[in-house]
DNA sequence: AAGTGGTCTAGACCACTTT
DNA sequence: AAGTGGTCTAGACCACTTC
């Protein structure tokens, strides 16, 4: 109730009203309010986002909370934070950190002489089952993407690729192969579409022709079958992506932690 | 230098002495205290730590310290908190989250009706392979298990162990098929090695006699294999495990994020 | 009522980068 | 020198659990 008593309660208070029930902090509501801005594109990748101070002057909060709020956007990898530069927005573009999203390592070493290869690209409907996964109607339009990925002249990966059309209108095979870098850099910068994080499911199964003909494995190889659902700002589908791998020199490499 | 200007200076500066080369923070020099107290079993798992003032007594530095340095170890589920009780020394025998080392899942549900069937344990020396991951000497003594998980009485995982012989010693069939509850539990019960994190290195494989034999597929099928080597405090490796999953009815589950 | 972790603030100083 | 994030402290209050 007294300002000069407990000024940290008046801010609080005045948020929260004190009610025990819905209580949310502070610090959340304030990284939910920049997120906002993220999502919105008021801050771009790779962009220098204001400094806490400024943070903390508009929203009119500490810069204890800011920083307990971006804190927290920094583990999500939303944004980077770099002593005496300042804070960044996260982006796939320069980010090394692409191995977050590829988990497919050589035996020895690391991917050396990456390849893309894109075998077609075209506009279709969604079958019932992508539409499933990508929350979409059955029937909905979609980009539909297949390409081979080699390492060393190895054609390794066996890809296809489902994005929601709506989402990303001007995606043609020309763009796709034009563009240097990681496909998810193109589809922030081009498509200001970002993915946050996905889900997997990992199986063993036999190459089939098609399998066999673009990975120039025997039929009936076994290969790692991934199939992928990313996700973007409010944990929206926006991405299915079914991964057929060569495990003959190359592993899904994963950290239980 | 003034103890009334900068109290937190002092401590700060009293333990860093303010050297810009070779600085570490004050938390964590404490979150390093406090995880020596863990690996030496001052504190079991399960057990209900010191409360944050406590140890902010203890190492004469302020609760805000203790804090931060006990949200890292939080992050690293090496505690649990939880409001209003204390911090509890994390645990592999109640803990539900042994899903953060169960990857399989069934396509559909949660797994149901678990069961272990031992098929091995022996005391034997190391091959080079094994001596080479778990950091020993070619021909030391190792532990080695072998085991079928099923599901629903569908036998879905078999899997061989390596363990260091001079940590596990009491090791027998008996009190592995005893213990009820995931086996780390009764590695950090009975034999003090609590399973930090681990790597694993997925490929898909086909399947062999013995794989045939005890996951009821035919010879040639497509399997997972998944090698995991699995960390103790220090990052010192204390298992070797290769697993190999049935994948008609489950998926390997993995969060990119 | 007492104890615990959780939130919030204000202020000082440190480490790092740029001007 | 100035600005940024990073550390540290002290103190108040809140939410939750237990007595």
């Amino acid at each position: 109730m007294n300002p000069l008593s407990n000024p940290a309660g008046d801010a609080a208070s005045a948020a929260n009203a004190s009610q025990s029930p819905s209580f949310r902090p502070l610090y959340q509501q304030i990284k939910a309010l920049i997120t906002q801005s993220l999502q919105s594109g008021e801050w771009k990748p790779g962009e220098l986002m204001p400094s806490e101070v400024e943070l903390a002057g508009r929203f009119k909060v500490s810069q204890g909370t800011v920083r307990k709020a971006i804190d927290e956007l920094a583990a999500e990898h939303l944004v980077v934070r770099r002593q005496g530069k300042g804070t960044f927005v996260a982006t796939h573009a320069e980010e090394r950190a692409h191995f977050r999203f590829l988990r497919l390592m050589p035996d020895e070493g690391v991917p050396h002489h990456p390849d893309n290869r894109v075998l077609e690209v075209k506009r279709t409907r969604a079958p019932a089952e992508v539409a499933r996964l990508l929350e979409l109607k059955s029937g909905d339009a979609v980009v539909y993407i297949k390409r081979v990925q080699s390492f060393d002249g190895q054609p390794t990966i066996l890809e296809e690729l489902w994005l929601p059309g709506q989402l990303f209108k001007g995606l043609t095979a020309e763009r796709l192969v034009e563009y240097k870098g990681p496909m998810y850099g193109l589809f922030e910068s081009e498509f200001g579409t970002r993915m946050i994080r996905a889900t997997e499911r990992i199986r063993a199964v036999a190459a089939d022709a098609a399998a066999s003909e673009h990975l120039h494995v025997a039929e009936g190889t076994p290969l790692l079958c991934a199939e992928r659902v990313s996700f973007t700002y409010g944990d929206k589908a926006v991405e299915l992506r079914k991964g057929i791998y060569s495990t003959a020199h190359h592993h899904y490499q994963n950290e239980l932690s």
